[in-house]
DNA sequence: AGGTGGACCCGAACGC
DNA sequence: TGCGTTCGGGTCCACC
């Protein structure tokens, strides 16, 4: 489940890779991908432009391209891209794009759900698209305890579903929205806008550290992620709370329990996340 | 206007 | 063994 520290991985490792190529060659074989544009036209905007710089804004992938339009990749659940010399990637029945650049190397893009989008943007049309949908960077200096305050108050809905608001805060997905509860000992059913500035602080120290936990150790590989070199990441290693149901809580020892937030299965520790 | 729940998709895990 | 059912996850959209 790619979020940002995910998304963050495969950024870093896919940069070298295709900043200042060429793309020579662009085939979409999904039509869904692109939806409701055409795949071949999207694939043929591609052919010819060279990636800039490769961004990230939450989990968002942006292809930055010489011509002063943007690629905005969004992996959902089961995206992926892997990058090899052309030709030797093996047979993927769930291959859904294939990039071919100047230097001979390949970039496949792999999404067994077919949630994942890409969205060819004009110059001037990215800012507002990202906007629309965003909130503030959270590893960003800027992304003050006294900002997660100032975007919780009021905010009746509870803590967890609140971080998953993406135009609140970009990035924070099910598992490092789980990871931060924990390590703020905050439960995720508090009202966000209820929480005092201490239990604020705290959080926003959490988050912080999840997520940057999350990218030094390149993500967490459940089933589908992995990094465009083929690897998985470590951060499932060290869930202190999602998926461990029944497990002894780090801190205090006491069972995790799982409940239903926002439709979304909800992992604690109820000692140390008293409501 | 803020909040909630269903749709989208499909493999894995589960139940009988 | 084999079948059918349920689950999950990010975002958008309809609805309250």
């Amino acid at each position: 489940m790619p979020e940002l520290p995910e998304v963050e991985t495969v950024r870093r490792r896919l940069a070298p890779v295709v900043e200042g190529a060429t793309i020579e060659r662009a085939e979409i074989v999904d039509a869904r991908l692109t939806r409701p544009v055409e795949p071949g036209i999207v694939a043929e905007r591609l052919v010819g432009d060279a990636v800039a710089h490769l961004e990230r804004r939450g989990k968002y992938l942006l292809w930055r391209l010489e011509s002063g339009r943007t690629l905005v990749v969004h992996l959902r659940m089961t995206g992926s891209f892997r990058h090899a010399v052309a030709g030797t990637l093996p047979d993927d029945a769930y291959r859904r794009a294939t990039l071919g650049l100047g230097t001979g190397a390949e970039v496949a893009y792999r999404d067994v759900r077919r949630f994942g989008t890409w969205e060819l943007l004009d110059e001037g049309h990215l800012r507002p698209y990202l906007g629309a949908r965003l909130g503030p960077e959270p590893l960003a200096p800027s992304f003050s305890a006294a900002r997660l305050g100032a975007l919780a108050a009021g905010r009746r809905a509870p803590v967890k579903s609140f971080l998953l608001d993406q135009r609140r805060i970009a990035g924070v997905g099910n598992i490092y929205a789980d990871e931060a509860l924990w390590r703020a000992r905050i439960h995720p059913l508090r009202p966000a806008g209820e929480l005092d500035a201490i239990e604020g602080a705290r959080l926003h120290r959490a988050i912080r550290a999840a997520l940057r936990r999350g990218v030094a150790l390149q993500g967490s590989t459940l089933r589908d992620y992995v990094t465009p070199d083929g690897d998985g990441g470590g951060m499932q290693d060290e869930f202190h709370v999602y998926g461990r149901l029944g497990e002894p809580c780090d801190r205090c020892g006491r069972p995790i329990e799982r409940i239903v937030v926002g439709g979304r299965g909800t992992w604690f520790c109820p000692r140390c996340q008293a409501l």
